[in-house]
DNA sequence: CTGAAAGCGCTTACAG
DNA sequence: CTGAAAGCGCTTACAG
């Protein structure tokens, strides 16, 4: 439809081997003169190289795909600048794939669009696949990695934060904030990604090596979101047995803050909560969370560098404590609490 | 690199034009049989089609790019969602891309990337091109369309809601409240795109029926964004000269919301919010916000089906008022004020 | 420095 | 119903 080398070729009386060696700057197969004479030409006709002839003939892609969710992970933006950013400086280009909302179909569909062309690689954003949609990646033959989720299976490569650490440092800044009835709310323990499992064991060894035995009802499982916040709020009750919590996202924090005040629970007056993310969500709200802050520009870019230059090992990405008001520290004056 | 039409050819025995046939389903072309046997060793050597070579050849594409702000604007997914929904419908594929935050060379890159490959259109999401790299997609020869934004500019066609019904609309809500003193925040009145031209003049224009002459310090322009509203608000003073404000985005809303708290004002007791969009995040905040709720899902489902059906025309998808509670009655009473 | 030719993986008239 | 052949837009040894 659009314009062609062959136009080009006609138009400046070169041939088509000429015009795609200056069009494709393979130096040193060309005179400056050539090179002026055909961008010249390639400008007026308004020229645009069609990509997948070039991927067709040379077997190779400069695009990365990205999978993602269609849900709300609200850090996904971070992420991807951070592979944008890398992707460019590597002269590479980026699309983005929806992969709905753990729905089998969807999932598929993404996964089929990406396999369906020539590929440089494929990013995935925690994306918890279907077994089978798992097998198709690992068939594909097309290297990829994923992003903020971890696993156990040694084929799937990541670049995420340490789950463990992140569970057993915010245990750590409530310790240290006096607390001892620790809740954890809103992580997933039964996804195949073991990121909530990974905190969970934090948590736990936190609190054991305080020689404090986590209760039973501190925890309330859920999957990272807003509800799930709720409905933990919900579970620990008017009387709750928990002076602080650890919330498994900033949606989970969110809305166990909404539901808190809704029960009359005043945060952090009643109630410290400390979430995990660390995303502008926490800076919108009232009061603004405390959160154990994950580094997602950097898990983007780290983890588009490892998916470009073909690393084999896993990584993790920086985490930090950030303080904005939803944790008291308890005095002697709480303990007979 | 992976297996092709040859390999099955080879495999089974039929030409590479029959297994074609077969994958692709040119009905009436090849019998059960061969079709059982094509369809087996395709399964059996984990073919996978290469969408690149068929598009070349073809000459067509059944890929839809979407254009996107890396920027925070938080009712893209829905939007997305309604896209993916009709895409999957008509059988085409959704790829993604982000244009940056207002950068030229994002914006080109994007816009190059798209271009650079067989496409069956551009659906681009409220982002504001910059004038050389519309002219790009204009000279592109892809059929494109807005979302979410509207043009004076005829060659430009969009989904949108009615901007100037949304303004119109919120404020003869608050004239039915009560309110007197309306203010407008945070909507963009110098971007080529009109959308903040036409709350402006629609809520100009409720004011003036009703015999109100707005004032200037009333409006509070801005880029949508939360710092907007903080600044709006901050702009409006302890003072302020209002009792009511129409914010031109949830972000907005929120960032207003929060900078009243800060300096003391009550919401909705010392000051009435209507907000424009209608997300998810209206109802995370408290108190929850009231708004001109968007039909986001119906833009993105709309915008795909008229570019793929290649309509001309533009369309307005439906707006509604959802109250949740940021909005007070002034009652006779309040009229001294 | 340049051109003719083969070929990437597919589709589709054309002929049988 | 099937196959041989041409061709989509590009790249790249090979020969000059």
């Amino acid at each position: 439809m659009g314009v062609t080398i062959k136009d080009i070729a006609k138009e400046t009386g070169f041939s088509v081997a000429t015009v795609s060696r200056v069009l494709s700057n393979k130096v040193g197969f060309f005179s400056q003169e050539t090179a002026a004479i055909v961008n010249a030409a390639a400008l007026k006709l308004g020229y645009k190289k069609n990509m997948a002839a070039t991927e067709l003939v040379t077997q190779k892609s400069s695009i990365i795909a990205v999978i993602i969710n269609s849900t709300k992970t609200n850090f996904s933006d971070p992420i991807i600048e951070g592979i944008q950013q890398k992707a460019n400086e590597a002269d590479k280009r980026v699309i983005i794939l929806y992969a709905g909302d753990h729905d089998f179909r969807s999932q598929q569909r993404a996964l089929t669009t990406a396999l369906e062309r020539p590929l440089m690689g494929i990013l995935l954003l925690s994306v918890d696949l279907f077994a089978d949609n798992l097998q198709l990646l690992k068939t594909a033959n097309v290297p990829f990695r994923f992003i903020s989720i971890s696993f156990q299976d040694p084929d799937l490569k990541y670049v995420a934060s340490d789950d463990w650490q992140i569970g057993y440092l915010a245990t750590k800044y409530l310790l240290k904030k006096g607390h001892r009835k620790i809740g954890l709310a809103g992580v997933d323990i039964e996804s195949s990604a073991h990121t909530g499992k990974l905190r969970l064991a934090g948590y736990q060894r936190a609190l054991i090596e305080n020689n404090i035995t986590p209760q039973k009802d501190w925890i309330q499982t859920g999957n990272y979101s807003y509800k799930a916040g709720l409905n933990a709020m919900k579970n620990y009750g008017q009387q709750k047995n928990v002076s602080a919590i650890i919330t498994g996202s900033d949606l989970v924090g969110i809305g166990l803050l909404n539901q808190a005040a809704k029960m009359n629970i005043s945060i952090p007056n009643d109630l410290s909560l400390i979430t995990i993310d660390g995303t502008y969500l926490c800076r919108i709200v009232q009061p603004q969370l405390t959160s154990i802050t994950q580094n997602f520009y950097s898990m983007g870019y780290l983890g588009a560098e490892y998916l470009i230059s073909n690393q084999r090992q896993n990584a993790f990405t920086d985490i930090q404590i950030s303080e904005r008001g939803s944790v008291r520290k308890l005095t002697a004056a709480d303990s007979e609490n």
